[in-house]
RNA sequence: GGGCCUGUAGCUCAGGUGGUUAGAGCGCUACACUGAUAAUGUAGAGGUCCGUGGUUCGAGUCCACGCAGGCCCA
């Protein structure tokens, strides 16, 4: 029976799928946590994704990065447990739900219960899991797939309620409000998704005026700022600037009530706000009503200097006067000179940036209180202003005469969502249009115009939305930022570009989070309030609730618990029907938000355990994460929302290390859609190529922090270079270790130092590899480990070891130095399969089963052994740069071969090559390996010259880096000095160690490390260098070499014949030859032995009467041959 | 609009701290090998290092401003 299984072809799918049935069969994956039961533990976190959609190929990359790294830790020791989880909740699984059914969010209460509702999210949301886990196995991603987290489970819901509880308790979860798009005509919110939707940014015309804010203490001085929304200019109660844009002061006059005024604006805007043509007009020259109005810049200077600077109120409002600092200019970083005039209008109620940007600065906002005494914006939840800005604009209306085609009263200044007036009428004024005419009267406006610009609209409704202020819980992530960032700094992050610009600025820029969500499928809030507000609780765990229900029982509010003789579901509408009493013995309602659902992923490290009400040890020795890897995408997501947790309640970081991986483009480099048709679907690449391929593929061809260009045309490149090699490797080895009966007995082994020496190179190789590769993956770098892989396996193992030792392999009979061979092979296999293992799951384990079918040691599986790290002791350093320098020579006198002017092939004997050594060690190290280089060019002698030859030329460069340090800008004149050096010089340089360069400005003394001295001419040679390798080619052909030449040729075209006619290897024949010239019939009689050797041959005669034989092309001549099977 | 990433041969990618002539694989061309053979080896051709300025004796590398593609956030 065959120790080595013998392969005519590799059916790498089939390898994939046999394995996954090993493993699955043999309980392989639970064998390798649990073979390190009590060692260390490796942490990894899954970042769980949603299973409503299908796995595409961008996932096979996410999942084979996480793989990798838990393969390689658990064969350092380590026990690394990995928990599958579910992404449950969110906007998404809504979304289709609702698509499917064919409804909106409005249906929901009405034709459809929140019961249903939910029950069918509940169902949709695992709808692909099947698939999920089909390709999770295909792709050999080893995770707990049995036992995974799903986050809309009871338990895990319980546990995002004690983390919000424990916040609560912090006083870090709170309530208020922040701007969002708002439709007035649906009375509801809407999601950035809703106002992404085709068709919801539509170009309107708007008004637009440059407002003139008086600036206090300076007489008709005014800072101008440029708004398409004018209604918001009575909630304004600041401007802001950018502090190092330019600005100026301009005298010149108002175009519509003619006096003259000194404007404020950026330096960059005036071309925009004046027309040109007026700036040769004096000011002096100007008369009311012209319409080329003349400026003047008086002064400029920075925005910062305009920090501070105080103006009066644009509208006067009574019931709205507010405190310092209202009404300053403050600094803004979004502000810009594109358009406008360089000042930005803030309005807090009505934008999100000016929102920021005030309370950042501390500014009060405009607001007026309602009956309950708290703030509301002056503009109402119907788009119109409250009355207390209506009899103010109504008053001005008639105070000015303004006529508009009805008469509005105090309740008829819609800002959006006007009433369907015909906009056509005589006279048709909306409120933006009376604000501007008020303003222009009241010489507070600069310039009033039509803009056209995209507003986003209500999908619904189609009317405008408002950008409002809606109540929303707030987590006050800006009470850690100091710690979330000073923390950050911990984690390495992968590329660290990642961690420090992306992520580090969102920390530097770091808001509140806001929490809340208006929706049905999601983790409810667990806070309950009284309806005035006054009294509230954050429930932190099922049985506080419970206790809370009986509690509201007693006291009659709940007639019994919605899940009386029910499983536990913390869904809405339960938990909606829960009233619970408050201390004072109030009704309390719950707050009717759901909460973001990327707090339910961040609080995975907990939750997946049902932390703190169960499993705190596993916990505990599972926190915080080694390593997590995800999308770049979730830089803002996951990545945050775990950091953020776990900074604010445990003080920790919640991982040490992230690879925040790119995208999967196409080839093209676009993005995949499957609408566009270039998805690349992952179940029928694996079905193509097989996991390890595709696996070694993404991980080898680009660093998965760069977006990868998938090309299916690489993966089968990999496959066939890169798989193909090894497998040829494994059956090169397989092949004669068979016919040698050849098994691998470790302990039986030639110690290394007596093998062979290319045996011993290859080893220090591969003790080299091993080091790499083990300190790219505590790197937690892949790509570097798998090119390293590849780099060994193509170039060194199979192209040069297995080269050159193929003889070893088929001669003779078994002995120390074939079992050396054999020893050596085996063990860089060996060993590859170990370091590939992590990478390329299914392959190395299917060959570790092929290498070690015979072993008396073997393990199930390769991916239960110990990892066994490099053997110091085993590289030669010194080998290693001898081997190289013999690779080199050897691709120079190749070249050289080739040269079209030489031309000579490999087959024909050379006598010799020169090669110039300027020192000893040079000269060892080729010496070393002098016969392998002979053997494998085909020469017979190699020759040095150094120093004691005077055939030696030798020439001189500059040694930049150290010169340009001394020389500075005088180097351009000593390297040109350096360049015109010859022999006398270089040996002068070289005698004293130093030399004298006479510049104009002086004398330069020069050292011998300074410059660099190289041997690349041989006069009268043909030489070829690289790299300070020179080599010089004796290309006279003597007749001995020719004969040797030939007696080669026909030995090569002998063989062919053999195989030609189907003869086996050991096979004998009979040769013989027609007579022909003098020197081919030497050539035959003097490498007789060497011809009958290598053709297996009894006999050789040269027969003069030959007729019937087959004619040899022998390149310059032919040859009448006869051979005959013994 | 802001932050970040990427841009090097036809394609995919390498190119610490600036250093004279920018590398690899694939593809292409030619040759060799024919006892790893539906393999393999060797060589050759192929580059405005995205652009423009700047710093420097010297820039693919550092700085600034752009351009193109991408991600995230507004």
């Amino acid at each position: 029976m065959k120790k080595y299984q013998e392969y005519k072809q590799v059916d790498y799918p089939q390898i994939g799928e046999d394995i996954l049935q090993y493993w699955k069969e043999n309980d392989i994956f639970n064998k390798s946590v649990l073979n390190r039961d009590g060692a260390e533990t490796f942490t990894f976190f899954e970042g769980p994704p949603s299973a409503n959609g299908t796995p595409g190929i961008h996932h096979v990359m996410a999942r084979a990065l996480k793989d990798i790294f838990c393969r390689y830790k658990t064969l350092k020791g380590f026990q690394v447990k990995r928990k599958g989880g579910w992404d449950t909740h969110g906007l998404p699984v809504e979304l289709q739900v609702e698509k499917e059914l064919g409804i909106t969010k409005e249906d929901i209460g009405k034709s459809i219960s929140v019961e249903e509702y939910n029950q069918k999210c509940r169902e949709t949301v695992m709808r692909f899991k099947n698939e999920w886990d089909d390709l999770t196995e295909k792709i050999g991603y080893w995770v707990d797939l049995d036992d995974p987290y799903i986050t809309f489970e009871a338990d895990y819901i319980e546990s995002l309620w004690s983390l919000l509880r424990r916040l609560y308790d912090k006083n870090l979860l709170y309530k208020g409000y922040t701007i969002q798009p708002f439709s007035p005509a649906a009375g509801t919110g809407l999601s950035s998704h809703e106002l992404n939707q085709p068709g919801c940014y539509r170009d309107v015309k708007d008004t637009s005026v440059t407002a003139q804010f008086k600036l206090k203490g300076e007489e008709n001085t005014f800072i101008l700022a440029w708004t398409t929304t004018p209604w918001t200019l009575p909630s304004n109660s600041a401007l802001a600037i950018g502090e190092n844009l330019d600005y100026v002061k301009v005298k010149t006059f108002n175009p519509y009530t003619y006096e003259p005024m000194t404007a404020i604006m950026a330096k960059a805007r005036i071309g925009a706000m004046f027309n040109p043509k007026a700036k040769e007009i004096s000011l002096t020259d100007y008369q009311a009503g012209d319409k080329l109005i003349p400026y003047e810049v008086v002064a400029e200077f920075k925005g910062r200097d305009m920090l501070g600077w105080e103006y009066e109120q644009l509208f006067p409002i009574s019931g709205i006067a507010l405190p310092h600092p209202a009404f300053t200019v403050i600094s803004g970083d979004y502000v810009t000179t594109e358009d406008g005039t360089g000042i930005v209008h803030l309005a807090k109620a009505f934008g999100a940036d000016d929102f920021r940007t005030l309370v950042q600065h501390n500014v009060p906002g405009v607001f007026v209180q309602d009956e309950l005494g708290n703030d509301i914006p002056v503009v109402d939840k119907q788009g119109k202003f409250l009355p207390v800005v209506g009899e103010y604009l109504a008053a001005k209306m008639q105070e000015h005469g303004i006529l508009a085609h009805k008469t509005f009263g105090v309740d008829d200044f819609y800002v959006k969502n006007y009433p369907n007036d015909d906009e056509n009428a005589a006279d048709y004024k909306n409120t933006d249009i009376i604000i501007s005419i008020i303003l222009k009267n009241e010489n507070k406006a600069f310039k009033v115009e039509k803009y056209e610009h995209s507003y986003p609209h209500c999908w619904r409704t189609d009317k405008p939305i408002l950008y409002y202020p809606l109540e929303s819980w707030f987590i006050k992530t800006t009470a850690y930022k100091d710690r979330l960032v000073e923390l950050n700094k911990t984690i390495n992050w992968k590329p660290e570009a990642t961690g420090t610009g992306r992520f580090g600025n969102w920390l530097e820029n770091l808001v509140d989070w806001n929490l809340s969500r208006s929706r049905f499928w999601g983790t409810p809030l667990p806070i309950w309030r009284t309806e005035d507000g006054t009294e509230e609780m954050c429930i932190g765990s099922v049985a506080e609730l419970q206790q809370e229900i009986e509690k509201s029982i007693a006291k009659g509010f709940l007639e019994k618990s919605p899940w009386e003789g029910k499983e536990m579901d913390l869904h809405r509408p339960y938990v909606d029907d829960v009233i619970l009493v408050s201390a004072k013995g109030q009704k309390m309602f719950r707050e009717p938000d759901l909460i973001d659902v990327w707090f339910d992923s961040g609080a995975m490290p907990y939750a997946q355990w049902h932390y703190p009400f169960e499993n705190e040890d596993i916990f505990k020795a599972n926190y915080p994460a080694d390593y997590i890897a995800e999308g770049v995408d979730q830089t803002r997501g996951w990545f945050f929302t775990l950091h953020a947790i776990a900074v604010m309640l445990f003080d920790s970081v919640a991982f040490k290390n992230v690879i925040a991986n790119g995208l999967v483009l196409d080839k093209n480099g676009n993005k995949m859609s499957k609408r566009l048709g270039n998805a690349v679907d992952p179940f029928k690449t694996l079905k193509e190529y097989g996991p390890d391929a595709l696996r070694w593929y993404m991980l080898s061809n680009a660093n998965p922090w760069d977006n990868l260009k998938f090309n299916l045309e690489g993966v089968a490149e990999v496959q066939r270079r890169f798989f193909g090699t090894l497998q040829n490797t494994y059956n090169f080895f397989a092949l004669y270790a068979n016919l040698d009966h050849f098994v691998y007995d470790k302990s039986k082994a030639v110690p290394v130092n007596q093998r062979a020496e290319l045996d011993q190179w290859i080893i220090s190789k591969l003790q080299t590899l091993i080091a790499e590769v083990e300190s790219a993956m505590d790197n937690y770098d892949a790509t570097k480990a798998t090119r390293a892989i590849m780099n060994f396996t193509v170039d060194q193992l199979s192209n040069w070891y297995v080269r050159l030792a193929r003889k070893r392999f088929w001669r003779g009979d078994m002995n120390a130095d074939k079992q050396a061979a054999y020893e050596t092979l085996y063990e860089c296999l060996l060993s590859l399969t170990q370091l590939m293992s992590s990478f390329a799951p299914f392959y190395t384990d299917w060959l570790y089963k092929n290498l070690t079918a015979s072993s008396k040691n073997k393990l199930e599986s390769i991916h239960l052994t110990d990892w066994a790290g490099a053997d110091a002791g085993l590289i030669n350093k010194d080998l290693e740069e001898s081997m190289d320098l013999a690779q080199r020579i050897s691709s120079l006198v190749h070249s050289l071969r080739k040269n079209p002017k030489i031309g000579i092939k490999v087959r024909q004997p050379l006598q010799r090559i020169l090669v110039p050594v300027l020192n000893e060690k040079t000269k060892r190290q080729i010496q070393h390996l002098e016969e392998l280089i002979k053997s494998e060019v085909n020469i017979k002698a190699v020759e040095y010259i150094d120093d004691a030859s005077d055939v030696l030329v030798k020439s001189v460069k500059p040694n930049l880096p150290v010169l340009g340090k001394k020389l500075g800008p005088k180097m351009r004149f000593v390297v040109a000095a350096i360049n015109s050096w010859g022999k006398v010089e270089i040996a002068e340089i070289e005698k004293n160690g130093k030399i004298t360069v006479p510049l104009e400005d002086g004398n330069i003394e020069l050292l011998l490390e300074e410059v660099l001295i190289s041997s690349q001419d041989i006069p009268g040679w043909s030489v070829a260098s690289d790299q300070g390798v020179t080599v010089a080619l004796d290309v006279t052909l003597t007749d001995e070499l020719r004969q040797e030449g030939i007696a080669r040729d026909l030995v090569n075209r002998i063989q062919n014949l053999r195989k030609d006619m189907g003869l086996e290897v050991q096979d004998k024949i009979r040769i013989k030859v027609a007579k022909h010239d003098e020197l081919v019939n030497s050539a035959l009689s003097n490498f007789a032995p060497y011809i009958q050797t290598e053709t297996q041959a009894l006999s050789l005669e040269v027969n003069g009467s030959l007729t019937d034989g087959t004619i040899l092309d022998m390149d310059d001549f032919e040859l009448m041959v006869k051979i005959e099977k013994v």
